[in-house]
DNA sequence: TCACGTGTTACCCC
DNA sequence: CGGGGTAACACGTG
């Protein structure tokens, strides 16, 4: 699940509980832990708080009253509020305890995982690499950092050192909405194209982060992209697919022309 | 059994 | 160096 969206509402999840003091921290399975032990991590953050979390594209970064936890949930992490006495889930790999409850991350894949630095300074080093998030970006700044980009627009737009937060289903339903092919190579789209993405990923990113997903309406690319036979939902045709970068592409051959 | 998946990184090639 | 492609990581599903 995880895109810039679900990060957001992971993110409100923790800032309800921001200033609680953390009581016990629990690590079911060590294997998402990154860089940090199970008992550097209790030690840092038991009898902490946690401060006004952010995001940072995917990332949630909590700073802790001098450490900074810092969370990355792959392609299936979340982070959700429990009361104690309901069961653990399979995939809960780590549970911060307070006194009304718990937060759990939990991770099917263990992709990414759980990290924590000592300080502001790491936590920003950490992120060094990543572009401005994708939320903070301007219509010029989009038109700024696509200018000299060679290579195909699915690509650049799903590069978190360009952009940070825009994901697979993101990047595609953005393009989709535009109207541009995501085959597109990036030197060759106009003005109006730029504009039209910038638009487009507005408002994606608006609905999307409301509902603390990509929704899976039947009005957007992401309702119909599993369908086996998806039609598009603007038009009827029959989605396209391809795999770029790895990843599968969904368009419509149509609304998007190459 | 095999392919696939909303992410990232290492590694090879041009 | 910039981009493209693939494998790997880990685990569940069809």
């Amino acid at each position: 699940m995880p895109e810039l969206p679900d990060v957001e509402g992971f993110r409100r999840v923790l800032a309800e509980h921001a200033g609680e003091p953390i009581t016990a921290v629990r690590v079911c399975d060590a294997g998402v832990l990154r860089g940090v032990s199970a008992r550097r991590l209790d030690e840092a953050l038991r009898g902490h708080r946690f401060g006004q979390p952010r995001r940072h594209g995917k990332w949630l970064i909590a700073p802790a009253d001098g450490p900074v936890l810092m969370l990355h949930f792959g392609m299936t992490g979340s982070l959700s509020w429990h009361d104690a006495d309901e069961p653990r889930h399979r995939h809960d790999r780590v549970v911060w305890g307070f006194q009304d409850g718990e937060l759990r991350f939990r991770d099917m894949r263990k992709l990414q995982g759980v990290r924590l630095v000592a300080d502001e300074g790491q936590a920003g080093r950490t992120l060094d690499d990543l572009g401005p998030d994708a939320l903070d970006v301007s219509r010029e700044e989009l038109g700024a950092l696509l200018a000299g980009r060679r290579g195909r627009l699915k690509s650049a737009l799903t590069d978190q050192t360009l952009i940070a937060g825009l994901g697979n289903l993101l990047a595609d339903e953005i393009c989709w909405r535009a109207r541009v092919s995501p085959l597109r190579n990036v030197p060759d789209l106009d003005d109006d194209e730029v504009t039209a993405l910038y638009q487009a990923m507005r408002r994606v990113l608006r609905d999307s982060v409301r509902a603390g997903r990509v929704p899976p309406r039947d009005t957007w690319l992401t309702g119909a992209r599993d369908e086996p036979e998806g039609a598009c939902p603007r038009c009827g045709t029959t989605l396209s697919r391809r795999r770029i970068s790895g990843r599968t592409t969904v368009w419509c051959r149509t609304c998007q022309p190459k």
